[in-house]
DNA sequence: CGCAAACTTGATGTTGCTCAAGCTAGGTGG
DNA sequence: CCACCTAGCTTGAGCAACATCAAGTTTGCG
């Protein structure tokens, strides 16, 4: 799910909520909670008893196969909300990528508040509606886009999500981008290189990006063959 | 949206409830509606105005690049709804498999129906969670899963949708299948041939498919090289 | 029966994967 | 403070899977 809407519901400062106890029903359960780099907040499969926001840091949401074939279904960052799963069992794995800070919610008082707040009901669709509009453009690009098409739409991603036009902090590895993309940590490397030796970005170091050619990096990213050029 | 959530609520018949006036609120609003194959439901962009029940037929959804290639993220059937999109914009195309019948419910009612019955955004809540998890693993399909694994979890997931153990009914064209899989025409064709060969299934005609390995077929959908065999 | 669309099959091509070294940077201990 | 050490990144060579291009074949419909 997108965008904090569960403490910017109760609180215009998003990230503090929890930290004021009892101030709404929700935050009597609510709890913090730490994270080091690599650690799993939940497994695939497990019995989906917290909801969970992003107070700070990266997650990466994950699938794997069983010989171990990986697809990063989602990175979620500050604002975001994830293990919210009706149905019981959790669709996917949740890791911490760098040091990430987490608001828990026990899912018995969730529910109880979309049962009992109104309109809540309704934010939280309208937040998952969005988030199926992006999960149908993640296929689109999975299915159809080439490897230069897929690390451009990954660029432009994150520079949005980081609200930043130009530098761009990449706190997952190059593996991490692989998995996200359908790739190979060999064709992602081979890629930026690619774009770097062709002026698009530059690479200050492995984590930080800086976007040169945004309108180039946006064609290739929307699919644009682009004959010229 | 998954499972007859609309006329289910109001009539324990799917694909009724629309032909009985008014019999709720909502039937006030809807109206039944048919479709030629290959005609347009609506268009990727385009404002989401109504909102889509599957009564009777095929739909398929999908999503374009400027040069045409072409992703179908699902296949939609009797019982399934169509175009809710809070956001505005509708985020795919859907457009007639084969002959098909609609009711549709206009926009502005529906949000109402969802502001006024208690329950109902919830209902839809679970509908739209479930349809991301299984956006999830269509990611990890795409992304991570070869020619045979793709094809296999086709056929057992049309037949799981169906309900059926052994035929399988496939009114889309090996084209859609493609666009679905994320592979060519050719490879489809190549890999269901393959399987013939190898007695897992057997076609009666292009558009009729006998399951004949199951459990095979299983494991390879699951990803299971399988050395052994 | 004939036609067109859809499907199959074959030959060749290309993209991205695999395997295999090197390289770089950040953290640790001497 | 510096050298080492390791995890992560880059680069290269060869390869496999799937795409592309090009005929044929089947199917369903008028």
């Amino acid at each position: 799910m997108q965008a904090q809407f569960v403490s910017a519901r109760f609180d215009p400062t998003p990230g503090f909520a929890p930290r004021r106890p009892a101030a709404t029903p929700l935050m009597a359960v609510s709890s913090l909670q730490k994270k080091a780099p690599g650690q799993t907040v939940f497994s695939e499969g497990d019995e989906a008893e917290s909801i969970y926001e992003v107070i700070q840091g990266m997650v990466r949401l994950y699938k794997l196969l069983p010989d171990g074939r990986r697809l990063i279904t989602e990175f979620r960052s500050s604002g975001e909300l994830l293990g919210y799963a009706p149905e019981g069992a959790c669709a996917y794995t949740a890791e911490a990528i760098n040091e990430v800070t987490l608001c828990r919610y026990k899912r018995a008082a969730f529910e109880r508040l979309i049962d009992e707040t109104p309109g809540f009901a309704k934010r939280l669709l309208q937040a998952a509606s969005h988030e199926l509009s992006a999960a149908h453009s993640r296929m689109l690009l999975l299915g159809r886009k080439g490897a230069s098409e897929k690390v451009a739409s990954f660029l432009i991603g994150m520079a949005d999500k980081q609200g930043h036009d130009e530098r761009l902090e990449v706190p997952m590895t190059r593996a991490d981008i692989a998995d996200y993309l359908g790739l190979t940590i060999e064709t992602v490397s081979r890629t930026l290189t690619k774009f770097r030796q062709e002026g698009l970005i530059a690479l200050r170091a492995c984590t930080s990006i800086l976007i040169l050619d945004r309108e180039r990096l946006m064609e290739l990213a929307a699919g644009n063959t682009d004959p010229e050029n």
